[in-house]
DNA sequence: ATAATTATTTAGAATAATTCTAAACAATTG
DNA sequence: CAATTGTTTAGAATTATTCTAAATAATTAT
């Protein structure tokens, strides 16, 4: 847990800055938005109604351009699970996921909990970026 | 292999009626370009070009549906790797896939070659309807 | 066979998520 | 504080996909 603060914004604005990002006030918004929620997923589309319900008027625009250096940045991590739209973990450490089809939600699998015991090799001239697990359920 | 036949279409039709799918034209035509192409992945947009290249025209709303009945079926396989679009799999055999994110492709797994010790239960109420494992590549 | 029923196809409009554009604006640097 | 560079924005554009309702084709009952 972090130490409450009198200045709400400085923890996140040293973490943009550590990122190489530009310290604005739509990305501290958000990124302060997104820490405090903890491990979620959100579409793009919900994170600009959370701000707008924070009182924060960003611009649809503005959140994929943020989410997206986030994700370059690595404090966020997009997860396709839904040919429909995107998924933008707050959880960046190694996990895995349920995909409820029936309500389009997400839920974290502790890495822990899923044992990949083999996977080949890529082919030459590719490196592996991640692997994803996703466990499709559906109500029964 | 199939044996081949004087009637070309007596084999996909037994396979959409067994599946309780009328076989109309244009479903022959497809499910027909399907079976002969093998493993492969392919987009709505891509069997679409290929069905006019094959001499079929046939529109891309109706290729939508056929996909989606075939899916229901089981006859092919959604997979989502890419928010942007669906890739549709005519290997039904449990596998799982190499994303090449750079050019978007994707390359079959081998069942065997990936194996998954562990996952956890999936919460009350919730079946397993399977479980994707999508191995993340870029070119190094 | 033919008619009646039901499912499928189609073109084009509609939708939804996302990206683009270029002008206004804000953060940083000199 | 001026100049530079990066960011935000509204709205248009794009892309994949779905919807709509009329036309057509497959099936079933006669």
């Amino acid at each position: 847990m972090e130490k409450p603060t009198q200045r709400p914004y400085t923890g996140v604005v040293e973490t943009l800055k550590r990122c190489g990002l530009r310290p604005t006030r739509q990305r501290m918004a958000l990124a302060k938005l997104l820490h405090d929620l903890g491990d979620c997923h959100l579409t793009a589309e919900q994170l600009h109604d959370l701000a707008a319900r924070s009182g924060h008027r960003i611009s649809l625009a503005t959140i994929y351009n943020a989410l997206h250096k986030f994700t370059e940045a690595g404090l966020v991590r997009e997860i396709v699970v839904d040919s429909g739209c995107s998924y933008f973990d707050t959880n960046t450490s190694a996990h895995h996921h349920f995909f409820f089809e029936d309500t389009r939600e997400l839920l974290d699998i502790d890495g822990d909990d899923v044992v990949i015991s083999a996977i080949p090799e890529p082919p030459t001239g590719a490196r592996v970026e991640r692997v994803d697990v996703v466990v499709r359920v559906r109500s029964s």
